[in-house]
Parts: C-alpha cells; sequence; structure tokens
DNA sequence: ACACTGAAGTTACCGCCGGTAACACTGGTT
DNA sequence: AACCAGTGTTACCGGCGGTAACTTCAGTGT
C-alpha cells in the first residue's frame, strides 16, 4: 500500500509516459489507463487538467530552471557564462524534445489569468533571468525597468531559436550555440 | 445572393468579431452562431476548425506582416528602421491585444506538422527577416545560417517582449520600444 | 408547364473530451 | 457487530469538433 505522495509521484510518471510517448495532448482516461486506474481518482490528486498539467510542468521547469542555473554560475567571464546557458537550454531540447514542446506550448495555454500557476517557464526564466542581470558584475548597475524588458527579450529569444532548430535538427547545436552567443554578447556590449 | 467569395468573408468576419468579443477559444457552434447560419456551412467552407483558424489568422498575418515590411522600409538609418519596426509591432499588440493573443497563441498550436499552412506569424516573420538582413546594406554580407538564427532571434525576443508587456500594461509602449531598441542595436553593432 | 438537378441549409446524430455523482469494496477502530 | 474512512469503480452530464441524411428551392432542358 503505497502512501498518498508515492502514489502522487506515480501518476505524475504515468503522465510523464504518455506525454513522451503521444506528444502534449494527452487526455486524462489516456493517462488514467497508463497508470492502471481511472479518472476519477486523477481528480482526487489533481483537481482538474490543469493541475496534473502544473505538476508535471512544475517537475521539468524546475530541472530545466536549476540546469540553466548552474550554468549561470559557470566560473569564467560573461562569456563562457553565457554559451553555457545557451548550451544548457539547447542540450535539454536535444535530450527531450516532447518534455521541451510540451512545456512551451500547452503548459503556456491553461488560461494562466485565473491563478497564478505555472505562468508559462520562459516567463518564469525571464523573471529570474532579470535578478540576474540586475546583478551581474560586468554589466554594472542596470536599471529594473530595462533589466525587465532584456531578460524577457532574451529568454524569448533563446525560445525562438530553439523551437527553430526543433524544425531544423539537420543544423548542429554547437552552430547555433556559437551564433546565438555571439549575438548576446553583442548585445550586452553596448556603446 | 452574395457569391461564394463574399459568403466566405462574411463567415470569415463574424468569426473575428467572435474571437476579438470572446478570446481565441471560440467554438465553432458560436461562431456559426454569430454568422446566423449553422455549424456544417462553416465546415463546407473551410474544411474544419482549423482551415477557418488558418484563413482568420492568415488575413491578420498579412495585416501585421505589411506594417512589419512598411517600417523596415522606413527612410533613415538602422536605427531608424529598427525603432518603426518595433513600435509597429507593439502598437499592433495595443490596438488589438486579442487579436495578437489569437495569433501567438492559437493558431501556432493546431499541429502545423501535417500541413504546412500557417506555421505560426512568429516563424514567417523570421524567415522575412532573415532575408532582410542578408541585403541590409548597414551590415554587409551575413552567413546564411548566421542570418536565420539571428533573425528567429529577434523575432522572438520582440514576440516575448510583446507577451510580457500584454501583462503590464502599466508600462508606456515607448519605453519598451525605446529599450527594445537600444538592445537590438547593440546586437546590431558587433566588434 | 413540368420534371430534374444541384446547391444551400437544416436537424439530428457520433465519438470523445473534461469533469462529477453515486455507488461498491475493504481494512481498521471502538 | 457496527461503523467509519479511504480507495476504487461505473455511469453519467454538457459541450466540443465533425458528419450523414434530409429538406428546400432557384434555375434549366425539353
Amino acid at each position: 500500500m503505497p502512501t498518498a505522495v508515492e502514489r502522487r509521484a506515480s501518476l505524475l510518471a504515468a503522465a510523464d509516459r504518455v506525454v513522451q510517448r503521444d506528444g502534449p495532448d494527452a487526455s486524462m482516461n489516456v493517462i488514467a489507463a497508463e497508470a492502471g486506474i481511472t479518472k476519477p481518482i486523477l481528480y482526487r490528486h489533481f483537481g482538474d487538467k490543469g493541475g496534473l498539467y502544473s505538476a508535471l510542468a512544475a517537475r521539468h521547469i524546475e530541472d530545466l530552471l536549476g540546469r540553466l542555473r548552474a550554468a549561470l554560475l559557470t566560473r569564467g567571464g560573461l562569456e563562457a557564462r553565457t554559451r553555457a546557458t545557451v548550451d544548457a537550454y539547447l542540450t535539454s531540447i536535444e535530450e527531450r524534445p516532447q518534455v521541451y514542446r510540451f512545456l512551451v506550448r500547452r503548459a503556456a495555454v491553461e488560461e494562466p489569468g485565473v491563478r497564478g500557476e505555472v505562468e508559462g517557464f520562459v516567463r518564469r526564466f525571464g523573471d529570474e533571468l532579470a535578478n540576474g542581470i540586475r546583478h551581474e558584475p560586468a554589466l554594472g548597475d542596470v536599471d529594473p525597468m530595462r533589466a525587465l524588458v532584456w531578460a524577457h527579450g532574451i529568454a524569448g529569444m533563446v525560445q525562438a531559436v530553439g523551437d527553430w532548430w526543433l524544425d531544423h535538427p539537420d543544423v548542429p547545436r554547437q552552430v547555433v550555440v556559437n551564433e546565438l552567443t555571439e549575438l548576446l554578447l553583442a548585445g550586452f556590449s553596448r556603446p
């Protein structure tokens, strides 16, 4: 007899399997079947579909944000940090494309207005990055508003290139990393 | 008795009204009711929901791309062109937020893999922009791959900032335009 | 004048979705 | 023995995208 949190974890694992196999449009029935149970149990554990998706997304978002944070702390200059972060992002896409698709497509659509739930991971990354930029030693003091606009712009830039790269798998990752890093660094070194 | 293309245009106009009133999740029933007819007629004209959404999106995409193209042709230096284009983008968001939401959220989700239909307007903008960058006089000859990555990055950057701005209406447009323009210009003027 | 055709439009349905109410089963507590 | 409390089920609801089958009616050939 598993505990409640174990059960919950196993349900999330099942949902994860389905999403990775069938893409980000998994239905509650299919997820329940994969977990070997029926729908109402899912609803008792997660409230509604948004709740399940939030829980599932939260897990991957924390993982991805963890990688990005670690990359942002890379020792070396601004260039090394930038390159490491971009590379971490694109590597995550390469390793689990379905998860990435789930994060950027599905988790952002489930009307984040009503509850301040997940709010899309690009947003969260942008908000964190804004803090990082404000305190980046190589940049000096940056106006908070400027940091916000820049951070969300940079996050969106990396995301858009990642999306584009998803549909152009022939392009080597290193090439994309190089171009993006160069573009970003040029943006940082303003006159 | 209206002709077929008139009918089609009036149906699209009805769909447009519903989307602008109720947001981008309009159902076929509601759209049909708004048009004063019933569902099967919509399906005879547009095939399926994706077809209607494609047609509706195509219209707005052409309009928005037209504005952006015009802004890209602004006389003056690279800065004037950049600023005008960013301003055109944000102004379009400001004027019709629901349409913008429809374009970035809905029109990109309807599985573009099967048919090469709309493919999201950010993608199209990115592809066009890549051409523009390759031939931008102020930049000289740019490697095609570099132009592609940059263009999609820039398109994503502007889009992300636009999305963020949608949820922060207190920030004046001019401020966002200024920050974004500055960031982009710095990116262009690489060492 | 009249039957015929074909398009326009309707009603009524299908299967699936997200979500829920109401009912069984089972173990432990008193 | 009686009673929970939790876990699970079946069976349903309204609404969605999508379609089959029927009606209605203007135009046309003879």
